[in-house]
RNA sequence: GCCGGGAUGGCGGAAUCGGCAGACGCAGAGGACUUAAAAUCCUCCAAAGGGCGACCUUUGUGCGGGUUCAAGUCCCGCUCCCGGCACCA
């Protein structure tokens, strides 16, 4: 066979290629070419996206695992007939654009924008198969202005509104922040600690859709560890609201319980240190000053001083006394440290048996304990003495409920409550409504107008973008850059015409990111985001890769988006994501890669040293996806040897003799169709990349022992074969070898290689056979041999026979081209 | 504390539905080629014991039990590691 030495135009020779010639002229002529361009046509569609990076300055070693696990699957997909949509874009939107504006006084906008071209740059060299055409910038006004429609939209639907209470404050970042962006008490980004403010903000009314983020994670194809993570941060809980009145305000406190069945066993209430009643209950009281104090310095502790003492319960009675609902009797009013405003009603019931929390608090305080829950009768002495009962079990003490099994009792109980109207069945949700405002410039402004007269009032859709203005200073002192623009705030009242105040407040950049992947659909379209049929052919995201971190934050928000757009009609699906690859860290000399640490690695210095391709294959080679990835010397150079290893095999094809050939085509085509099979499988729904390149390195071995011994057709097929094969991974190698085997068309363009399963079939397989459990002979037999051939063949055998001795063969079990087990008596 | 994931050679990992544990690579050892080295090609490589040898025996997938002809895989009870949530009523 013909192997074309000097196509196209660069160095290397028959024993080792040249890396760099060959990469930098294929990536050139892909771009000449359009390889990547999305396709449109009869073919069915394959929306491949992978988190698109915030453009920091440089691309690191995370982006570089991200992007090549997104490029293999759109390789792969577009060789197996796919219409591919594999875009990129940049969530530009940020604080360390203005905090470098700070610093150096580089505007926002021109620092981001040369990060932007410098990290295409790298995205290009890493030779990624993106339709640029396509690219979305989060901070260009042809972007945020429909990140500002969409805002209306929520505002249309009363899914934004404004609150005013406590928020979560960085005074780092001198912004809010949103639950979500709390981790362990401190600002996700720059992990200063995060304290409280009162301030009035806006928000998403994400809550209304607690039920649906919940129910609809069943059908997604997505890892367990992400799906648990969104479960408990919705944190759902199914109990009942429970009315106790306060018969000297005419007043009543509404608590929240998972356990109605324990409510005879309710010795007090306590409420939160925000609850709005507690000035009302303490006025006039004795004690009113000394609670107040406490209420006081409750508040101002942030979250994690008040989580780090989560022993120490502290609490005062205020002096005020409820009443039962079901027995009627007085039961005192504390306010308490350990209930939290922002969950159920801001208020509990004290039941000391059967809470651990409210055990440990009555102890403390001397408070009464009543045992209404048994697991057996009569009630045990001491069933409380050391610590509560909080399994369930049979009443006691509860009126006509006595008897009933506790889930008996807990419907029964609310359902009792809901008759009586003092409360009922209900539901409870831990997430919180989404904080959306942030007190930066580099943000997409919110589009509202402060008016005297009409209050509130959005911009409407033709007079936007609200565009940032251009001539803010940075101080990184006191208020939003934009608040001290006057000529920008000030403004007219799209309503009234009259004077009034622009919002000043940007919005969180999670916002921008969560529907970008709808504009790629359509990036082109200028009055309006995107074009609802192109949503509609592309949508839902086929296969989304990125990192574990966002499990609660981009993944939620995003979802939330659709929904909400779903219910507009915009877009038909419900879901964004049919299926996700949340893939692991990438580490170095043991750690996660910081700069604190020291062992940080460039892929500046990676991709020039070892080339695109061996870098790709290395990341995809050494481990499952999912898992953390170490980066190492040598296992980079195991890569690139492999990659030389194939050149040389194809390359020295011309030299094989042609005497002596055919005598292993047969074994040379099984083998072909092992490795067509196999990478077949893991590059598609297993996404085992990882065995995908050991079944090459395996054929690639095979066929330095064998192929020499081919038939010219055979050898062409075989090695034409593991190129097309090693193409969605090594695009580089791959395209050039492809070419020098005498094609005119890319690599990337052709047919994934399908096989004939009759080569599936080997002649013959070894057998294990095994006596009572043990492997006692291997056996070398015709693939096709009968149970019963097989067993009588294992018995003519010398060791078989030696191990069998003088017992008697009581049962025979046969795995077909496998084994055969033997029990001996 | 609760929830989730995991533990396999010197190392990364494989074993997809209960069927020969350790594929593939790295590291290591030996050989070929070379004046030599690098590169390359070939062979060996879980542990212990035995045999000149092809090989044979025993043990072995975090620990202890169990089910089964057969368990890394299933069941029961633990240990440790990683991640998430954490006074959520």
């Amino acid at each position: 066979m013909q192997i074309e030495r000097d196509v196209p135009v660069h160095a290397g020779n028959p024993d080792r290629y040249d890396v760099k010639a060959v990469e930098s002229y294929w990536q050139a002529q892909w771009e000449r070419e359009e390889l990547a361009k999305t396709e449109v046509g009869d073919k069915p569609k394959f929306y491949c996206l992978e988190q698109f990076p915030y453009p920091s300055g440089h691309l690191h070693m995370g982006h570089v695992r991200v992007y090549t696990l997104g490029d293999v699957i759109a390789r792969y997909r577009r060789m197996n007939g796919y219409a591919v949509l594999h875009p990129m874009g940049w969530d530009a939107f940020g604080l360390p654009a203005e905090n470098a504006a700070i610093k150096s006084g580089i505007p926002p906008r021109v620092s981001t924008m040369n990060n932007i071209a410098y990290m295409k740059h790298q995205m290009q060299e890493m030779g990624l198969s993106l339709d640029w055409s396509r690219e979305v910038t989060t901070s260009e006004p042809e972007y945020y202005r429909f990140t500002q429609e969409l805002f209306l939209l929520f505002f249309e639907r009363g899914l934004a509104y404004q609150k005013e209470g406590p928020v979560n404050w960085c005074p780092s970042c001198e912004t809010v922040l949103a639950n979500e962006q709390v981790v362990e008490g401190a600002c996700w980004r720059c992990d200063s600690p995060v304290t409280k403010r009162d301030l009035r903000q806006w928000y998403f009314r994400i809550t209304d859709y607690a039920e649906r983020l919940l129910q609809d994670l069943e059908g997604l194809d997505w890892p367990t560890e992400i799906k648990v993570q969104q479960v408990n941060w919705i944190g759902k809980s199914v109990g009942a609201e429970v009315v106790f009145p306060i018969p000297e305000l005419g007043e009543k406190i509404s608590v929240f319980t998972t356990r109605p069945d324990t409510l005879y066993g309710a010795t007090y209430v306590v409420l939160a240190p925000e609850h709005p009643l507690v000035e009302r209950l303490i006025a006039g009281k004795p004690n009113a000053d000394a609670v107040r104090r406490f209420v006081a310095e409750e508040r101002v502790r942030s979250d994690i001083e008040r989580t780090a003492e989560t022993s120490e319960k502290r609490g005062m009675f205020t002096g005020a006394y409820a009443q039962h609902p079901l027995t009627g009797q007085a039961v005192p009013i504390w306010v308490a440290n350990y209930v939290l405003m922002d969950y159920g009603t801001g208020a509990v019931m004290g039941v000391p048996a059967h809470d651990y929390r409210d055990w440990q608090y009555a102890r403390k305080y001397g408070l009464p304990i009543r045992v209404v829950v048994t697991p057996k009768l009569p009630v045990p002495e001491d069933l409380v003495a050391e610590r509560e009962y909080s399994l369930p079990g049979v009443l006691v003490d509860s009126g006509p409920f006595t008897g009933m099994g506790s889930e008996e009792a807990k419907a029964a109980i609310a359902e009792h409550l809901a008759e009586r109207g003092l409360g009922g069945p209900r539901v409870t949700y831990r997430m919180r409504d989404w904080l959306i405002s942030r007190q930066r410039y580099w943000g997409a402004p919110i589009p509202v107008v402060h008016c005297p007269d009409c209050g509130v009032v959005p911009v409407p859709k033709s007079q936007l973008p609200v565009l940032l203005p251009e001539n803010a200073t940075f101080t990184g002192r006191g208020a939003s850059p934009l608040a001290q623009i006057a000529e920008w705030v000030n403004t007219t009242c799209p309503r009234c015409g009259g004077p009034a105040r622009r919002e000043t407040d940007t919005m969180d950049t999670f916002v921008d990111s969560s529907w970008y992947f709808l504009r790629y659909t359509s990036p082109g379209e200028t009055d309006r985001p995107f074009d609802p049929q192109a949503v509609a052919f592309w949508l839902p995201v086929d296969e989304y890769v990125g990192g574990k971190e966002h499990a609660v934050l981009h993944l939620l928000y995003s979802r939330f988006f659709t929904k909400v757009l779903y219910d507009a009609g915009w877009v038909p699906v419900q879901e964004p994501f049919r299926r996700l690859l949340a893939q692991g860290m990438v580490v170095y000399r043991g750690a996660k890669m910081s700069k604190s640490k020291g062992n940080t690695l460039s892929p500046e210095t990676i991709l020039s040293e070892w080339g695109t391709d061996a870098t790709r294959l290395f990341i995809l080679f050494a481990a499952p996806p999912e898992k953390d990835f170490e980066w190492t010397e040598q296992g980079v150079e195991g890569a690139y040897r492999f990659l030389q290893r194939v050149w040389r095999l194809v390359m020295r094809e011309e030299a094989v003799p042609s005497g002596d050939t055919a005598v292993q085509d047969d074994a040379v085509r099984r083998a072909r169709a092992r490795a067509v099979k196999k990478v077949t499988e893991d590059l598609g729904d297993r996404r085992a990349f990882n065995t995908a390149v050991s079944a090459l390195m395996e054929y690639t071995n095979f066929l330095y022992q064998a192929v020499g011994s081919a038939s010219p057709p055979v050898r062409r097929e075989a090695l034409e074969t593991l190129v097309l094969l090693l193409a969605p991974m090594a695009p580089h190698l791959a395209e050039e070898l492809w070419r020098r085997l005498g094609h005119g068309e890319s690599v990337h363009r052709q047919s994934w290689p399908t096989y004939d399963p009759r080569w599936l079939k080997e002649e013959a397989v070894e057998i294990a056979v095994q006596i009572n459990g043990k492997v006692r002979a291997r056996l070398t037999v015709p693939a096709d041999l009968g149970e019963q051939e097989l067993v009588a063949q294992a018995l003519a055998d010398e060791r078989v026979r030696a191990a069998v001795g003088q017992g008697a063969v009581t049962k025979s079990v046969v795995v077909p081209g496998r084994l055969v087990s033997l029990v001996v008596r």
